[in-house]
RNA sequence: GCCCACAUAGCUCAGUCGGUAGAGCACAUUCUUGGUAAGAAUGGGGUCAUCGGUUCGAAUCCGAUUGUGGGCUCCA
């Protein structure tokens, strides 16, 4: 598993490793000079707290009024005054009593002061501003050489919804100006891939103001590539002795009252709709309806693993502000499986199910992902969390042990867990640095009790099975939104909308083109032929643009020895070919599912 | 859902102090038949997101709604 990165604690691990520790003191520090220069611009700011983050810092303020982009300049020409003045950073050390008399007029300061444990309180002081403050700060203003405001947005105090919303800037800070130039740099190339972006300029798919938000439209590019994963999933989960299912989209209340999913999860499902007199849901997961299929007849232990497989659609009503392009929408596709085992098949099957999610991470050559641990937090059961405090550690255990003893390294977080169990999730990011869930893989112990579920064991005694959710291709939508930027667009073959562009040079080559379009055609190759009467500069540049793998440009040359010239996307050129050669190196490269354009 | 910003042609974007809309690309037609990232001309295309208000007059000012974006919260 080389390449694994739990790049969660990445950049703090690397830091200390290169000796740059000092880095997180100078964002730190740069976030208390952003505050006494807002302090001094916007007399009786209340402040929250501003801590150092990856690349830079930030500090929450209650303001008298909202900032505008047209502050931010404001605020960092205060600040380098702060910096050239050189003030030094002191420290301070007080009982609690004193640092509530200094923060008096502080009321978030004086939330966290009565938070902290110990009885001796530190502040930092430099000039007239002084904040409470852990520490550690550079030595003087002077030392924070290079920093820039990025962009202001609302953050709810201490993350709570409930609680006041404060404006946040954000800053980055680097040792160097070039640092940040190549740290704004990386943020437009990012811009450039960004799925959204890419998925317009591609065709792959699109969105609808009378469809509604969050509902992608999968346009024919996106349509080609979702039915190649669909056919990888179904290769794949048939050599790993998964069956197929098929499923509707509503089901009745009660099935959702019983599996759990309306005590614990109805705030993202959609509302109901009542029929005769009885009330539908559609469907936010597959589970119920697989159990449902699990319970159609009695089970054996000879059964069991039982895998029913399905890419069901679900729909979940995010809150519209969670809306992100393809990566968080409301409809959705889900590679969802169910296994129903035996406790003590579940080591294997669980464990099979993270080598099942590294066989398709090596075809798609994601190496930067992390796995994490989800599990319950004590505070939640009977709210978030299926009542079972017993089951919980039980569980938890399993899965730590599955991947101990697989050497699957992973990080551990509380209070992350689906209701009905503990899961591991994969952590991917988008370019735009924002981490998502790509895959999830899901002990449940509640649902099989909930929905009475049960096998009858060797000893001819009824059973309850555990359950595995899994869903290692996550959804179409975040799995291609991902690929999109994880490729920049320019897919493997095989997944590629556009496979082949076929580019006539002059009208006379028409008929040859065309019939190397028919045969590629016939093989199941995705094939444009582009026979406008336009130069072959233009013809190849768009090709190029919809990252068409590979161009066949044909003229007199090859209308004459019967060959090819190929063009890859690469802008690499072969040598001219007969076209039979191009072909069984095109169904290879195809049926293996290559990276590789040759 | 919350805070802030934005919404002009299919796409990317101009549009000054309010005086009934422009460019490039794309598309169509014609000319061109050109050998590896844009050949040329002509043309069609917009209720300036929607609704309301201010004004003699609104793309422009104000309000609401919808959608999008940056965050927060939440999540596959």
């Amino acid at each position: 598993m080389g390449g694994f990165c739990l790049w969660r604690r990445w950049s703090r691990v690397v830091i200390k490793k290169g000796g740059e520790q000092d880095i997180e003191k100078v964002r730190h520090s740069a976030a208390h000079v952003m505050a006494e220069a807002v302090q001094s611009l916007f007399p009786g700011t209340k402040f929250g707290i501003g801590p150092a983050i990856e690349d830079g810092f930030y500090y929450d303020f209650e303001l008298p009024r909202a900032l505008t982009a047209e502050d931010l300049p404001l605020i960092e020409t205060r600040m380098a005054e702060i910096v050239a003045s050189g003030v030094p950073f002191v420290r301070e050390e007080m009982s609690r009593g004193e640092a509530r008399a200094l923060f008096a007029a502080q009321p978030y300061k004086l939330e966290l002061i009565d938070e902290i444990p110990e009885d001796k309180l530190s502040v930092y002081r430099q000039g007239a501003f002084v904040d409470l403050c852990r520490g550690p700060h550079v030595a003087n203003t002077r030392d924070i050489k290079a920093f820039k405001l990025i962009n202001i947005a609302g953050a709810y105090w201490r993350g709570d919804e409930h609680r006041p919303m404060l404006q946040r800037i954000y800053g980055v800070a680097f040792h160097t100006e070039k640092e940040i130039e190549e740290h704004l740099a990386r943020l437009e190339e990012a811009k450039r891939r960004d799925h959204r972006k890419l998925g317009k300029e591609l065709d792959i798919f699109t969105f609808d103001d009378d469809v509604g938000p969050g509902l992608p439209l999968w346009l024919p590019n996106g349509a080609a590539m979702i039915e190649e994963i669909e056919k990888l999933a179904v290769e794949t989960e048939f050599r790993h002795g998964y069956v197929r299912v098929r499923t509707p989209h509503l089901a009745k209340e009660d099935l959702f009252r019983r599996s759990g999913h309306l005590p614990y999860y109805e705030e993202s499902m959609y509302p109901p709709m009542e029929l005769e007199g009885v009330r539908y849901y559609v469907k936010p997961m597959n589970c119920p309806m697989h159990h449902r299929i699990f319970g159609s007849r009695p089970r054996s232990y000879r059964d069991l693993p039982l895998r029913l497989a399905e890419y069901g659609t679900c729909y979940r009503y995010e809150k519209s502000g969670e809306l992100f392009g393809l990566m968080r929408v409301r409809s959705m596709q889900m590679n969802d499986s169910h296994i129903y085992c035996m406790e003590k098949q579940f080591e294997e099957e669980f464990a099979g199910v993270i080598f099942l999610y590294l066989e398709y991470f090596k075809l798609f050559d994601i190496k930067e992902f992390a796995m994490r641990l989800s599990t319950h937090a004590p505070g939640g059961l009977g709210k978030k969390y299926v009542n079972n405090p017993e089951l919980w550690l039980k569980t938890e255990e399993m899965v730590r042990k599955a991947l101990d003893h697989n050497h699957i390294p992973y990080y551990e977080v509380a209070d992350e867990a689906a209701f009905y169990g503990p899961k591991i999730d994969v952590q991917i990011k988008s370019v735009i640095g924002r981490e998502f869930t790509l895959a999830t893989n899901q002990v449940d112990f509640a649902q099989a009790e909930r929905c009475g579920l049960t096998f009858v064991n060797e000893e001819g005694k009824e059973e309850r099975p555990l359950i595995i959710h899994r869903a290692p291709l996550g959804t179409h939508e975040r799995l291609i939104g991902f690929l999109l930027e994880h490729y920049g667009g320019a897919f493997p073959v095989w997944l590629a909308p556009l496979q082949v562009a076929v580019i006539p040079i002059a009208d006379r080559h028409l008929d040859y083109a065309r019939s190397l379009a028919t045969q590629l055609k016939s093989d199941g190759i995705r094939v444009k032929l582009d026979a406008r009467s336009e130069s072959v500069n233009y013809k190849i540049r768009q090709a190029q643009l919809e990252k068409a793998p590979y161009m066949l440009v044909v003229g007199d040359r090859e209308v004459a020895a019967s060959t090819i010239s190929v063009r890859l996307r690469t802008g690499e050129q072969l040598p001219s070919q007969p076209f039979e050669s191009f072909r069984e190196m095109l169904r290879t490269i195809i049926a293996t599912r290559s990276g590789d354009l040759r």
